[in-house]
DNA sequence: GATGAATGAGTATTCATTCAT
DNA sequence: CATGAATGAATACTCATTCAT
C-alpha cells in the first residue's frame, strides 16, 4: 500500500475498493477485473484508487489478504475439545461451507487465477502455514504419527475439502444436504483411526 | 476447426500449436496465453494458426478436448473386478497422479480459468457426465445407496481427489510418497462400508 | 457516443476527431480510414477516441450525421416564394455547390462506401425522407401531378444534381462556371412545365 | 497483366477470375473483395490467379476495363439519325438502364471505391474521353455551341444520368416505370433547344 | 504450370497507469 | 487531496502475397 489510510474517510474508501474488487472477482473472475470497473463499483475515481494502491497487483493482494484472514479467523475458532470425530466433522464442514457461501467462487479465483507478488499459496507463506496448522491441530486430535506425517494429513484433509467445496460451488450445490452429508462422512472416515 | 488438416505437414502444425498452447496454459495460465505467443512457441506464424482455428476460443477447446479425452481414457480402463477397496484405491490414485504428472496445473486452468463455448464443466456436458459415471461405477462396487446417492458419492470422491491433486501440483508435491499414501487412505476409507 | 463530452477540452477533442475523420474520408476514402490515423491526424491518442466513440462505426455515423445535418439545414432555407423557375434554379444550384465545396468527395463516400448501422440512404431513413421532402416541395411549386408523381420528380431532380456535383467534384470542376451554368439550365428545364 | 494467356485453358481461367471479381464487387462492394475469395468463387487457386495478375490492383483494373468496354460498346451503337429529342431520349435511357441492370451497383463501386493506378475517371483517361465523346456527339445533334460548350453539356448529361441510375439502383428502383419516364423527360428537356 | 499452406504487416479495440485541472 | 480524461503498449484477427510441393 502506498500510504496508511489514517482518516475515517480514507479508510472507508479503501474498504469500499476492496469490497468492490471482491464482488467483481467473485462474480466475474480475474479476467473481468479491471481497475476502472473497480473504481466505478466502489463509487470513487481511479485516481483515488491509485492513491492507496500502487498497482493492480497490490489491490488484489489486499483483497486476498482480507479473504484469507477471514478464513483463518473461522478456523481459529474451531476446537476439537473432547468430541467424537463425527461431531467434530459436522462442525468443521459447517464452518467451511459458511465461509464460502458469500462469494462461492472467490477462493479458487484468488488462489489460482489472480497473480501474486508474495505467493500466498506458497508452502512458506504465512497464510498457508497458519491455515494448515489448524488442520494439523485437528488431525492430531484423532490420528497418530510423526509431526511430518500429521502435517501431510492436515494438507490432505484441507485439500480434499477445498476440492469438494470448490466444485460444489461451481455446480451451485453448496447448499445441498446430500453434499454436506457425504463431505461430513469423508472427513469423519479420514479422521477416524 | 476451420479445415481438416490433411497433409502430414498440416497435421504436425496443428499438433505443434495445440502442444504449445497446452504448455503455456499449464505453465503460465489463461491470462498469459495469447495467440502470437502460441504461434511463436509452436514455431509457426499467427496466420497459420488461424488457418485451422477460427478463433482463440476454439483453440482452447481443442486443448481442453485433448486433455479431457486423455483423462477419460485413463478412467475407462479402471476396473474394480473383485478387488478390495484398498487394492482398488491404490490403482485409482496411481492413475490420477499419472494423468496429471505431465502438465500438473493444466487441469484446473482448463476447467476454471479458460472460457468455453460448450461448457465442459457444466454438469450437463458430455465430458462431465462420462467422467463422473466412472466414479459412480467405482463407488457402486463398494457402497450401498440409491442411484442419486451413489452419484453424489461419485462426485464427492472425484472432487476430493481433484482438490488434493490440484494443490499437491501447486506445491510441486505430486510425486511425494506421503501424499500418495494419504490420498490412497482417504479414498479407501471413503469407499469402505 | 459513449459519454457526453462536458468540459471544453473534451468537446474540442471530439470535434477534432470528427473533423480529422471527415478530412481523411473526403480525401482518401473509406478504405484509408483507420482509427490510429484518425487519432494521429486529430492529435489525440487512440484511447481518447475510444472514450467517446464505442467503435469505428459510431465515429463514421457521427461524421455522417454532422455532414447530413449541414446538407439538410441548407435545404431547409430554400424558398421558392413566387420566383420563376430560372431564378430558383440558380439559387438551388448555388446552395448545393456551396454545400459540397468544403469536402467535395465526402458525400458519396459517406452514402456509398462507408457502412452504417442505421442506414442513412435507406429510403426509410429520417435523413432521406426529410432531404427528399425538400426537393418534392420545390418540384410541387412548378409541376403538376399526384403526390407519388411529385415524389418521384423530387428524387429524379435530387439524384441528377447529386450525380453532376459528385462527378464535377471528382474532376475538380466544382468551381467551373460552365458546369454551374449547365446544371442550372438542366434544373430549370426540368422544373418548367 | 503478368503474361498473355495464350492457351484456351488460360483464357478461360482469366475470364473466370474477372467474372468472379465482378460478381463479388457488384454484390458486396470493394471492402468485401479479397483475392482468396475471388479464387474460391472462380474455382481456381490463388497461386493461379497471381500467375496472370501481378497484384490485386491489376485485377480490379481488368474488371473495370471489361465493364467500361461494355458500356462504351453500348454507347457506340447509339445513333441520333434524324429522330426527335423525345424519341432519342427514350432510346438512350433504355440503353443505360439495360447496361446497369445486370450488376446495378457495380459501376459506382468501380469508379468511386476501388483504387486505380491509371485513373479511369481521370478526365484524361482513354475511357473517359471516349465515353464522354458519345454524349457530346448526341448533344451536338440537338444543341448549339462551341466545342467546349458541347463537351460540358455532354458531361452534364452523362453525370445526371449516372446519378439517377446509381441512386435508383440503390433503392432497387431500376425497373420502375415512373423513374424511366421522368429520367426520359429530364433528358429530352435538357436536349431540346 | 497449378496448388493452397504459410507468412507477417496491419487494424480495431482494451485497460493499467499518469497527471493536468 | 480527488477527479477522470488522456495515454499507448498489448492483443485478437485478416488478407495480400509467396513458394515448397
Amino acid at each position: 500500500m502506498r500510504k496508511e489510510p489514517r482518516q475515517a474517510r480514507s479508510r472507508a474508501m479503501v474498504e469500499a475498493v476492496v469490497e468492490a474488487g471482491t464482488r467483481i472477482l467473485g462474480k466475474e473472475g480475474w479476467t473481468a477485473l479491471n481497475t476502472n470497473k473497480i473504481a466505478d463499483v466502489a463509487g470513487v475515481s481511479v485516481g483515488s484508487l491509485y492513491q492507496y494502491f500502487p498497482d493492480k497487483l497490490s489491490l488484489v493482494d489486499a483483497i486476498r489478504r482480507r479473504h484469507l484472514d477471514d478464513c483463518i479467523a473461522r478456523m481459529r475458532e474451531l476446537e476439537t475439545d473432547g468430541r467424537s470425530a463425527a461431531d467434530f466433522a459436522r462442525e468443521l464442514v459447517s464452518t467451511v461451507i459458511a465461509a464460502h457461501s458469500v462469494h462461492p467462487t472467490l477462493h479458487p479465483v484468488l488462489l489460482d487465477e489472480a497473480p501474486t507478488t508474495e505467493r500466498f499459496r506458497d508452502p512458506t507463506s504465512a497464510f498457508e502455514i497458519e491455515y494448515l496448522s489448524h488442520f494439523s491441530r485437528v488431525v492430531a486430535a484423532y490420528r497418530q504419527g510423526s509431526a511430518a506425517e500429521i502435517e501431510t494429513m492436515g494438507q490432505i484433509l484441507s485439500d480434499a475439502i477445498d476440492g469438494i467445496i470448490h466444485n460444489a460451488a461451481r455446480r451451485g450445490a453448496l447448499g445441498s444436504e446430500a453434499v454436506r452429508g457425504e463431505l461430513t462422512r469423508l472427513v469423519r472416515r479420514y479422521l477416524e483411526e
